[in-house]
RNA sequence: CGGGGUGUAGCGCAGCCUGGCUAGCGCAUCUGCUUUGGGAGCAGAGGGUCGCUGGUUCGAAUCCAGUCACCCCGACCA
């Protein structure tokens, strides 16, 4: 496998923000904070509702709409909710020429909204469970943007499911967390760690909150995706309840869960260099771009053309088959008014997986000139033998490019026992720490304060508990009571 | 809201410290000829109220004050 080629670390965001408006993913909207997604961003995204959909719907999961505008009453009904996002969110106080009677909140999140309509439609035990995921925008307003990252308004998908019981709504969380670290690792080839939010981290209004966290190649942490065990909390502040087979009624137990466009941003960090993208195949909208090589003579101009075609067409009949098992996009850049080295590095900078070269000379060898966007060292292949290659290849490109953020991750992560050495190896290599650690809101405060750290996840082990550890805890030197903990400054 | 930076041609920038000739350069655009295996070459052409307002001065892109916008770093967060 070839050296990662890692971004100038000193200038990460410069090099990120040069990577996301150079291959066009996005741009910069007119309102601060907004971003407009580019057709190239968008075709991603299309990629990711595609194949994050169908993992959604094989849960049982059945896909509906809720409105964008959210009465301020129903944010207020659940406490620690309306504490949580009060800050951030925005507020419709004037619409049809006058003053709303009631302001209208413009959705941070859909629990209140959904839940009104959830009380409605649950009656009995027969309702449940009632398990549904809606692909929306939302805005939460922001002090500080980042594209993808964190941008005033998102888009994003939002799972709510209702449940008759504790345990039944602990499982549902989970397997959803599951559901987004393997969609995670298979689609966007970015290795998460699993585990649970710290109190003080925790979703507002959740019981608790599991998370998959991604470590980018400037070492620094990206949640990327969240699924809540809402306990009760909000079925009560709504009146959610069902009529059990006892007779009893009870409040329904429910799960929430989300990812949004951020894994864009996070696929981004993960994979490219600084030549451009890098798209795992799964996430290409092209996977393989043939360049014709043009010279004066007309007559062989077309026939290179034509070969091309023949190659681009026996290539796309590897598509649906074996390990790779989807379709396959080859595209001929036919553009005679551009020259050869211009093609190569737009697609090095679009992130094409596979780019082939095909010319008079190798017309006259029967090859074609092979090139993986990842790795960038040439090969000379038989023509007929390119497309097994490229069916071949796919898969495995998928899974080298998972593979080396692991090893990547891996690497850079790092057991601590004492707060200095923490501290020195935080400041001098960065990366993930392991540590013990007794669960503790101020000690918390005061290591973020201090390093600029936080607590990404306490990770858990098979019963998806927090890991308990007898190494003493390298905040207060105790041994009892502490759990593993991942720090790492973040997104 | 604090700290730093930048506003000069469609885009990217130099010039500013130390005020002075017609405000330059690269990319892009247009014309012509030659070119196609890693961002083509040569020749020519067009394109600017130097962010805005005021001040100092014989004279301001340049100095001063104010103002606006954007970017980066922090506080907020997925």
């Amino acid at each position: 496998m070839a050296e990662k080629i890692t971004p100038r670390a000193q200038d990460f965001s410069q090099w990120y923000q040069d990577v996301v408006l150079g291959s066009e993913l996005a741009d910069y909207s007119p309102v601060k904070g907004c971003m407009v997604i580019r057709p190239n961003g968008y075709a991603i995204w299309e990629a990711i509702q595609s194949d994050l959909n169908r993992r959604i719907k094989d849960q049982g999961v059945r896909n509906a709409y809720f409105p964008l505008f959210i009465p301020e009453s129903f944010i207020k009904k659940e406490a620690e909710h309306v504490e949580g996002f009060a800050p951030q969110v925005a507020v419709v106080t004037y619409a049809g020429g006058k003053e709303l009677e009631e302001k209208l909140v413009v959705r941070p999140t859909s629990e209140t909204i959904i839940n009104s309509m959830f009380s409605k439609w649950i009656q009995s035990y027969r309702d449940l469970p009632l398990l549904i995921n809606q692909w929306a925008n939302v805005v939460r307003w922001e002090m500080r943007t980042r594209l993808f990252l964190r941008t005033t308004e998102f888009l994003w998908q939002e799972g709510h499911t209702c449940h008759a019981t504790h345990d039944e709504a602990e499982q549902f969380a989970r397997r959803m967390l599951k559901v987004y670290q393997e969609f995670s690792e298979e689609t966007l080839a970015m290795p998460v760690i699993c585990g649970i939010k710290t109190e003080s981290e925790k979703f507002a209004g959740a019981l608790r909150t599991y998370c998959i966290e991604a470590m980018m190649q400037d070492k620094k942490a990206l949640q990327a995706g969240t699924s809540h065990n809402l306990s009760t909390h909000f079925a009560e502040a709504f009146e959610t309840r069902y009529l059990a087979s006892d007779g009893k009624l009870a409040s329904v137990h429910q799960t929430s869960w989300g990812v949004s466009t951020r894994l864009i941003g996070g696929m981004v960090m993960t994979h490219s260099d600084d030549k451009g993208l890098i798209l795992p195949p799964r996430l290409a909208e092209t996977h393989v771009m043939i360049i014709p090589i043009y010279g004066k003579d007309a007559a062989e101009n077309l026939r290179v053309n034509e070969h091309a075609e023949k190659l681009a067409e026996s290539i796309r009949k590897m598509g649906n088959q074996g390990p790779w098992s989807a379709p396959i996009q080859v595209r001929i850049d036919r553009d005679e008014s551009k020259k050869p080295g211009w093609k190569f590095h737009q697609v090095e900078l679009l992130g094409v997986p596979i780019r082939l070269e095909l010319g008079p000379k190798d017309l006259e060898k029967q090859q074609a000139v092979w090139l993986r966007r990842d790795i960038g060292t040439k090969e000379f292949l038989p023509l007929d033998s390119i497309p097994a290659r490229v069916a071949s290849e796919l898969p495995k490109m998928q899974s080298e490019l998972l593979e080396r953020a692991r090893a990547f991750r891996i690497q850079n992560t790092h057991s601590v026992e004492s707060y200095e050495e923490f501290k020195s190896k935080l400041e001098s290599e960065g990366g993930f720490f392991e540590a013990s650690w007794v669960p503790d809101a101020e000690v918390e405060k005061r290591i973020k304060d201090e390093t600029k750290a936080t607590v990404r996840c306490l990770p858990y082990g098979a019963d998806f508990e927090p890991q308990r550890t007898s190494t003493p805890c390298f905040i207060t030197g105790r041994r009892e009571g502490t759990v593993k903990a991942l720090f790492a400054r973040s997104y």
